[in-house]
DNA sequence: CAAAACTGATACTAAACTAGTATCAGTTAA
DNA sequence: TTAACTGATACTAGTTTAGTATCAGTTTTG
C-alpha cells in the first residue's frame, strides 16, 4: 500500500524549494538540480501545479515558477489530492446492486473510519510545518556538533 | 489512494463466509456464488490463504476449504499484509545516497507518524469484529421493521 | 535583433500492478 | 468409475506510474 506516489513527493519537494527561495521566479531546471528530480518529469508536475493555481509561472529567459500563497497557507493534503485524487481508502466496489451482502459493507465502514482519522491528521500539515521540521532537524545537527 | 485492493476485499469476504459457515469444508464454488466473487480469481486467492496457513483445504469430492483458527484470532491486518504487503505509506525512495536533502525526509517522517496510527487502528480489528458488525447491522434492520 | 533561457502543450514508452480467465493434473467421495 | 473437488501455473487486458522527448511560443539579454 503506497500512500504517496513520486508525483506527490516531487511536488512537495519542489514547493518546499520554492518556499525556501522566497518570492522570485525559479526555473524548473534549478529545482530539478537542487532537489534531484528528473527535469522533464518535474516540468509536467509544475504544469499541473500551475493549472491548480498553487504556483504561478513566467515565460521566457529568467522566467520560472513561484509559490502563489504563503507556505503556511499551502496544505499538504491539497497537494496530495492534486496528484492522487481524494483520499478514499476503500471505495464501494458494488454500487450497482443493493448491498445485500453485508460482509461487503462492514469492512468498508471500518476502513472508512480509519480513513477519516488519516484525513484529520493530514489536514493539520502545511508546507510551513515541513519547513519548520527541516530547520529543527538542522538545529539538532548543529547542537550535536558543538557538544 | 487505494487502501484495499479487490484481492484483499475478496479474501476477507471469503474468510467471513467460512467463519459464518462453521467448521466444515466449503468448496470454492460455493463461496464464489454466495459472495459473488469470480470463481477462478477466488481460487487463486484461496490458494494463497492456504499457503499462508489462514485456511486449510481438503482435495477431492466434498472437499473445500475451512478456517484454521477462530474468527477472533484472525486479524484483518494480517490478511491485508498477505495481499498488499506491509503497510508502508511512504518508502524511502532515496536509500542510495545519504539523505542530504532534508526536505525528502521530513515528509516521510510525517507520513510515517500517520502510518503508525493507521496500523494501530487496524490491529484492533479481527474477523470476529466484522461478523459482529454484520449481526448488529441485521438487528438494526429488524428493529426498524417492528416499529 | 538574434540567440539563449525559459514555459506551454502534448505525445510516447517501459515497467509494474490489478483483475480476471483458462487449462491440466491429481485426489477423493459416492 | 465418474463427478466434484483442489494444486499449480500460464495467459491476457487494462490501468497506473515513472520517465523521456519534441516542438512551439515567449521573454530577457548580449
Amino acid at each position: 500500500m503506497k500512500f504517496l506516489t513520486k508525483n506527490t513527493d516531487y511536488a512537495v519537494r519542489a514547493i518546499i524549494e520554492l518556499a525556501i527561495r522566497g518570492g522570485s521566479f525559479i526555473p524548473a531546471s534549478e529545482i530539478s538540480a537542487k532537489q534531484d528530480i528528473p527535469y522533464q518529469y518535474l516540468r509536467r508536475i509544475l504544469q499541473l501545479l500551475i493549472k491548480e493555481r498553487v504556483v504561478t509561472s513566467r515565460e521566457g529567459a529568467s522566467g520560472g515558477v513561484k509559490l502563489k500563497a504563503n507556505p503556511s497557507e499551502v496544505d499538504l493534503v491539497d497537494i496530495i489530492k492534486i496528484f492522487q485524487g481524494d483520499i478514499q481508502l476503500s471505495e464501494c466496489m458494488f454500487r450497482k446492486k443493493v448491498c445485500s451482502n453485508r460482509s461487503k459493507c462492514v469492512l468498508r465502514k471500518r476502513i472508512k473510519a480509519i480513513e477519516e482519522k488519516v484525513n484529520h491528521e493530514l489536514e493539520g500539515i502545511t508546507i510551513q510545518n515541513l519547513i519548520d521540521d527541516i530547520k529543527e532537524a538542522s538545529n539538532e545537527k548543529k547542537n550535536n556538533k558543538n557538544r
